[in-house]
DNA sequence: GTTAACTTGTTACTGTATAACATGCAAGGT
DNA sequence: ACCTTGCATGTTATACAGTAACAAGTTAAC
């Protein structure tokens, strides 16, 4: 099994081609002004995430890479998505073992993820009033905060409709 | 919270006879009054847990029970620990992929977890401010919240003072 | 004491991730 | 242009994490 992500199932449409242009586009000018090199691999593993509705596991988006020509062996996936996780351009989802790629991989942002469990899609939520509360817990215990990861599971407002 | 809590491994020594013991006995007491059977695998299992310096995977939890005459097999260790978790008496680390003995298993807590990257220690921290803040973004984004996993990464206070 | 539910143990397997090494490619110095 | 150096990609092989399915033993309820 495996297929983390489902189609066309959890939300409002966003795999429209513009979103997934627009956001291509976003890494490619953010790459370049960085002075990182998006390859062939790294930007069609992100294309794949983006295409994907929902979060996609490592042998997932390997199989989708393979099928494009590039290596069939795990360490090709592994890389890629660590590249696009290391700069901003995917987020890791522990909870799933899964990647998904960045909404919004502008802006510099701690983020959340809402995951459903009705559905498995992932939502990026900001999580700008969550980061200071965390802050707090740290220093009271005097700890240095580098990152962390905040991730939430629930129902997502379609399958909450869907249920009622 | 008056705890003594099991705050990882740079620190001041927390594996002292007492705290364990109070803790195993604070969950025994938990277990009686819940009708859970906190039997000899699922106890040593705890104890392995509160002796141990920051979080153990399942297969550290194996190796030690198998050698107190357990079984050797991955499902003796994951059944305990998956027991522990569900009723609040350990949390799993997913970033880890680690166990960790609850510091304080009377309370019905959202607890936010404090890894450090030099010492590999684990802190448990309550997240009573975190809770309400992610609600709202959650709110914000119509998805219904069940729980969440709250990972920060940075440098322990112990750490941070052998480093300068 | 029989039944039903749960607990422990096993074997076997699936799924996730990395190590180590070879080859290829691209940028920078001479 | 040529060489060097570092990074990217690909491979094989292996390590680490987690679960399914079944058998046997316990515990608690009736
Ligand atoms: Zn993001
Ligand atoms: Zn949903
Ligand atoms: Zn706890
Ligand atoms: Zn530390």
């Amino acid at each position: 099994m495996t297929e983390t992500a489902l189609s066309g199932f959890c939300c409002a449409d966003h795999s429209g081609a513009s979103s997934v242009e627009a956001i291509l586009s976003q890494a490619e000018a953010l790459a370049k002004a960085r002075g990182l090199r998006l390859t062939p691999v790294r930007r069609r593993t992100l294309e794949i995430l983006l295409d994907a509705h929902g979060a996609l596991g490592a042998y997932d988006v390997l199989e989708r890479l393979a099928a494009d020509g590039f290596g069939a062996q795990p360490p090709v996936a592994y890389r890629a998505l660590n590249f696009l996780v290391d700069h901003g351009l995917a987020h890791r989802i522990r909870r799933l073992n899964a990647f998904t790629a960045c909404a919004h991989p502008q802006h510099d942002h701690r983020a959340a993820f809402l995951i459903c469990e009705t559905c498995a899609s992932v939502t990026e939520a900001a999580a700008d009033e969550i980061g200071p509360a965390l802050q707090k817990a740290a220093d009271a215990a005097g700890f240095t905060l580098d990152r962390a990861t905040i991730e939430a599971v629930g129902q997502c407002s379609a399958c909450q409709e869907a249920r009622a």
